[in-house]
RNA sequence: CGGGGCGUAGCGCAGCCUGGUAGCGCGCCAGCUUUGGGAGCUGGAUGUCGUGGGUUCGAAUCCCACCGCCCCGACCA
């Protein structure tokens, strides 16, 4: 078969956006739909990409303090019941048990016997199992904090999914805290939010947005909610992680109390935050090109792939032991202090569709081995944040001693691009007419990518934001933390406004 | 649940309008050839044409109902 496609992945970015996002997690084989509608089954690729995400994400909440505990998939139902705001934002989209035992039909299937005195619910989130747990092991002061975090999989019965951004059941990690003042859990909540914006732009090189939620868009039962907002490549936000400051809401319900050291009894502050599996569908949309998936070094599973070639036996041994001493050579190296990932490829297969099968996979850096590399004591190297066909040999001991620094820099350039692409892609609009505009595509019937971030005044209005949303499905995504506070005047309504917001399309 | 598209071999699709008993590409299996590259040739295996009903001598094709998938909305991490 002659190379007739321009690009491994069709239809291309530029083509139909969604398909791409499909093709390309198809292609990278992260996972695949599953027989149960709205799950997925993610293979042995996506998930060594997610345990790359726990594994360092873990050791940051343990560095800050936090300890791994697990809370049952079953919760009472009247659980849920207990803060009002939070059954209102969860029970449309809860999973119910009602009964614990099937029996033979009289058709030949099964049906369900044995119905439960009161219906569980599977978990869409924690905070009431924990909090029901939390209220037994906090009496005294001293008891606090008290800082646990999970790692779990939830359900939330969502009408529509997609791979990794939104599934029936989702993967993720939910922190859980108790602090004996309000001002201690505001700084949990922002400390956490802090160690989501250090990983997103650190680890998966995904520039984010950092700031508050508006009401609207607040978790069910949070009395402040902080996220991460990323923007994807065809300029639609991604909510990426969030933070979230209960303030006692939660501890009255579950009576979470305790005794401070004058001897009053005080309800808790509690928070929680958590980041799923969708960081995957996010660090897909962030980097992947139309030759399928980019993975930043510090999370690909394997950061080097070799790939001998062996196409004469006589050179079999040799082209292989040369490249055991390769691997093991960059195995000694190490970059972001860590020994670097090498992964060898032996698999029959041909040359040509192992190249691209690793380069749809994401890995970095590309390193082919045969007997000419061997002869001049060299290889063939190509990086993924490169075009395929830009490669080129070089001096063993260079490339070996020059990997870390080779993996820095495409870590590097993989932020700088995505930087440059959200920079380019946000714009400070004054006007009512430039806002509609920005967000408007030309062409409806087949909406070529517009917009981006906009930012914008706002008067604090939920009217105004409802109205937007209606007119435009622009919502605002969060209420940025860094920077000045300009006031100005919300073009919406002509009133003041205290500073600027962000708005865009989300996922 | 609304609007649009689609269910035919493991995957991607054609065939449907104008009914006549199923085809292409990739993959898979075997053999030979090839080898710094998503290989070439030859041969081969693989389908209750989403499900159920109807019309008909005959249905992948026409009609009805249902199920599922994808996109765009409503809802959400």
């Amino acid at each position: 078969m002659s190379t007739k496609n321009q690009s491994a992945i069709s239809p291309t970015r530029a083509e139909d956006y969604p398909e791409w996002y499909q093709q390309v997690v198809r292609a990278a084989d992260l996972a695949e739909n599953s027989p149960v509608r709205g799950c997925m089954v993610i293979k042995p690729w996506g998930y060594s990409l997610w345990e790359q995400m726990q594994r360092v994400l873990d050791a940051m909440f343990k560095a800050t303090g936090h300890v791994n505990a697990y809370f049952p998939l079953f919760i009472p139902m009247h659980f849920l019941e207990k803060e009002a705001e939070h059954v209102e934002g969860f029970a449309k989209e809860c999973a119910v048990v009602t009964h614990h035992r099937l029996e033979a039909d009289p058709q030949g299937g099964l049906r369900p016997a044995g119905p439960l005195d009161e219906p569980l619910v599977v978990r869409p989130t924690s905070e009431t199992i924990i909090g029901a747990m939390f209220a037994k092991w906090v009496q005294s002061y001293r008891d606090l904090p008290l800082l646990i975090n999970q790692w779990a999989n939830v359900v939330r019965w969502e009408l529509r999914t997609r791979l990794f951004l939104r599934t029936t059941e989702f993967l993720w990690q939910e922190g859980h805290t108790a602090h004996a003042t309000a001002g201690e859990a505001e700084e949990e909540t922002a400390r956490m939010l802090e160690v989501y914006r250090t990983f997103a732009e650190d680890y998966m090189a995904m520039p984010v947005c950092v700031g508050e939620k508006t009401a609207s868009e607040r978790f069910p039962g949070a009395e402040r909610t902080f996220s991460i907002e990323a923007m994807m490549q065809d300029r639609k936000a991604l909510q990426a992680g969030t933070s979230h400051f209960l303030g006692q809401k939660f501890a009255r319900a579950s009576g979470i109390k305790f005794q401070t050291e004058a001897g009053r009894e005080e309800l808790a502050w509690t928070t929680s935050w958590g980041v799923s599996t969708r960081l995957v569908g996010g660090l897909v949309m962030t980097h992947s090109d139309d030759d399928g998936l980019v993975l930043p070094p510090r999370l690909a599973p394997a950061q080097v792939v070799l790939m001998p070639v062996l196409h004469q036996e006589a050179h079999r041994s040799a082209v292989l032991a040369y490249c055991d001493r390769v691997a093991a050579e960059l195995r000694a190296q190490t970059y972001a202090g860590e020994p670097v990932r090498v992964l060898v490829d032996m698999r029959d297969q041909r040359g040509g569709e192992k190249v691209w099968g690793w380069i749809k996979k994401g890995v970095p850096v590309r390193v082919e081995i045969g007997p000419r590399d061997l002869a001049q004591d060299a290889v063939f190297v190509g990086r993924r944040d490169r075009g395929p066909k830009e490669r080129g040999g070089q001096p063993r001991a260079e490339f070996v001693a020059g990997i870390g620094a080779l993996l820095a820099e495409i870590q590097d350039g993989l932020l700088a691009r995505a930087r440059a692409f959200q920079a380019e892609h946000t714009r400070i609009l004054d006007s009512r007419d430039d806002f509609y505009a920005y967000f408007t595509p030309a062409n409806a019937e087949q909406p070529e990518p517009h917009g981006g971030f906009a930012l914008a005044h706002w008067n604090g209005d939920p009217a105004v934001e409802a109205q937007i949303k209606e007119a435009l499905n622009v919502t605002i995504r969060c209420i940025p933390l860094a920077g000045e506070a300009e006031p100005g005047t919300c073009p919406f309504s002509g009133q003041p406004s205290p500073r600027r917001v962000v708005f865009a399309k989300a996922y």
